[in-house]
DNA sequence: TCAAAAAATGACCATTGGTCACTTTTAAGA
DNA sequence: TCTTAAAAGTGACCAATGGTCATTTTTTGA
């Protein structure tokens, strides 16, 4: 293949992928389809199949994309956090973020539940990649657990009062704001964390 | 209608929504087609439509039967509670109770993402008759809160933790158990609604 | 200018929720 | 027992969708 080919190849997969994230972005996964997608590129359906293998893939990569980005913010400011407090501060922060833009976890939170009755799309999923992963969550904490509470578990319990919140978001009730639950949340890992609590 | 006929076409109707709880409770919402519930129950497809005018319409209406029963046993266990220990045991048990039947709970979790686009179906969901209203969970805990943090919000982060447990659940995670949601929304609700707390 | 390779296309397939004109069954009256 | 109207049941059909692939168009380098 030309150099000059690639780069066409290149600009179109980066097309399709721009117009993916602004459909994905206002309609959700499921109600965007294949079709619309190269439609509103300017590209046939057939082209879209030249560069991922399903709607799934390009999904997943977007995903990844994102997630790297907010991480890196994230962990640059839990290396000079110094208790459990400074710690969940900055990870609510970057869960904050995913959600401030274009309610982006709701989309994903979509997503997950989308994957649970595909076995193959499941288990990828459960991958650190892609999920607020219990794993490195508990990596984040553990310096700062006193307590013999699994940190492990520390972490599951907050990923699911933040996928509990998005669901709550996500219907248009609005009894609780971004902000209770992240004070019930740090509240809870403080609890369950530290002597004091 | 004769008297026979009403009855045949009551059986009918029992006969293919008893299909249908197999199914969904087995393969989820989106996974059981139309046609396998009617063929499982040995009809045709447009049988189906006969008695209800879309999937959606037969599954809310499960939904709602289940839950009756399921709140006839809670309240009666909650009337006699005498603090908001003793009426957060009762509604753990009760959710406990959602989710020992098949997974039941998770199913519904299926179907309440699935509602989030479909702008008709979200706002018929978030009817007290199908949700784990905020509104009837603060009437049930209100008159045990001694603190000035509103009954609604405990109840709403109570409903986000279970929520999101379910997720977790789904995806074959077992971090944290069923008891392990239980006790810190128990800790959470006696922390934000006691003053002990 | 031309041929090979890459890019792009869109007709086609299977699946699905839903529709509806048609067929079969049922039951009540003659 | 026969007739007939109404109800029950059927399945071909429709539109939308994810995915396939043979074919067409464009690009490139000799």
């Amino acid at each position: 293949m030309s150099k000059k080919q690639q780069e066409k190849s290149q600009q179109t997969m980066q097309e399709l992928m721009e117009s993916a994230i602004e459909l994905f972005g206002s309609k959700g996964f499921v109600q965007t389809s294949v079709a619309e997608i190269t439609e509103h590129a300017g590209y046939a359906k057939g082209s879209f199949y030249r560069h991922w293998n399903s709607k799934d893939e390009l999904f997943l990569l977007i995903v990844e994309h994102k997630l790297k980005l907010y991480r890196e913010t994230r962990d640059s400011k839990i290396a000079k956090a110094n208790n459990l407090k400074e710690v969940m501060d900055a990870i609510w922060d970057f869960l904050e973020s995913t959600i401030n833009e274009k309610n982006w976890s709701s989309i994903f939170l979509e997503f997950t539940i989308y994957s649970v009755r595909r076995e193959t799309l499941r288990k990828l999923l459960n991958k650190s990649l892609y999920r607020l992963s219990n794993t490195i969550f508990a990596d984040l904490v553990r310096d700062h657990v006193e307590t013999d509470y699994p940190p492990e578990k520390i972490g599951a319990l907050n990923t699911a009062l933040f996928e509990g919140y998005l669901i709550h978001h996500s219907l248009g009730t609005e009894v609780i704001s971004f902000q209770d639950v992240r004070q019930a949340a740090i509240a809870l890992a403080l609890k369950n964390g530290t002597k004091q609590g």
